[in-house]
DNA sequence: ACAATTCGCTACCAACAGTTGCGATACTGA
DNA sequence: TCAGTATCGCAACTGTTGGTAGCGAATTGT
């Protein structure tokens, strides 16, 4: 039989996951990966930095939760696979140049090479959820969604990693057109 | 009247900036750029820490000089451009697959966000000695230039941060393909 | 009332980037 | 040979950070 939902015994959680997500990109955008030091975005979020151990086991996983949270679902397509990824290519656009994405990435992928968990994380929370839905609205193979994610968000995040600076319209226009090169 | 070029008075420099720059790349491909601190960095180079602080200002700026050492010059290209775009993808590829230099990039990535002397370096030593390069081989304005950068070096990246692996032949051809649609 | 759990707080630890000071060393120039 | 200068390796230090431990108070179900 199955357990019932009944809730656990205790204090409940307060509802404040989603506040310290948004303060902790809203940091990280202000001071850098390294400069947003967890006492700092417990403060933002005010609460207290016990608090956020509690809910999440360390920082790398804080900054991987924001960034799951200020991505969201993937959003619905339902066109030939050469619209839907003009539309994926311009989503993905507007969410790594929210603030504090690019700076949430370059973080946690660097410190992921030396943390097993974290690397474990990325791949279950940004990289899986997102793969299946490509595949679909693009009609390729895994190991092609795979190249095409790749292709689009290297691109984004690395422009914003050198130059700090969005992309200018035509630049994306470019992006979409080197990516369809991908569809087969 | 021009200087002499006399040696300046005092001990000389000993000569050892290439090991140190190497035992940072490899420490950063063992530990990370996080457990690649400059204690164990100095260890693995046979020399003291202060010393290491005597020529580079900081890690980042160690971690940089590492990457430009084993990027090295641009190869010489003499084709087409589109036989030099394939040339310069696969010199790309083959450098960006050495131990370390990916992890290396994320972490001064990561750092240069909240290090505005560190994201100067990084533009003067790694972005704009390439990109007069890449003009001529390819024959394309500065722009287009930097987008092809973007995406040949962001695609690589990407993949070595996401998956912790080197790409396959049949990917590294997808990406010159992509890459030729930007030649116009 | 009682058990269970969370909250905010203070205090703490180990590790790290970067600095300081020192005696020893290696070179130049007179 | 002797001063002057700059480097070397070493040890000790500072300030900060990620992460932990323990507490009394608050909030729920039974």
């Amino acid at each position: 039989m199955p357990a019932r939902p009944r809730r656990a015994p205790g204090r409940p959680r307060s509802d404040l996951d989603e506040e310290v997500l948004a303060a902790t990109l809203r940091t990280v955008h202000e001071l850098g990966y390294a400069g947003a030091t967890v006492d700092k975005i417990s403060a933002a979020a005010g609460t207290a930095k016990t608090t956020i151990y509690r809910r999440w086991p360390s920082k790398g996983a804080l900054v991987t939760a924001g960034l799951v949270s200020a991505f969201g679902p993937l959003p619905p397509v339902a066109g030939d696979p050469r619209q839907n990824l003009a539309a994926l290519v311009r989503w993905g656009a507007d969410r790594i140049g929210r603030p504090g994405v690019a700076a949430a990435f370059a973080g946690v992928f660097a410190d992921a090479v030396s943390d097993p968990d974290l690397r474990r994380l990325l791949r279950a929370q940004l990289q899986e959820p997102y793969r299946s839905g490509l595949e679909q609205a693009l009609a390729v193979p895994t190991a092609r969604a795979l190249l095409i994610v790749d292709l689009v968000v290297g691109t984004l995040l690395h422009r914003r990693g050198i130059t700090g600076e969005t992309m200018t319209e035509a630049d994306v226009q470019q992006l979409i057109a080197a990516a369809e090169s991908l569809l087969g």
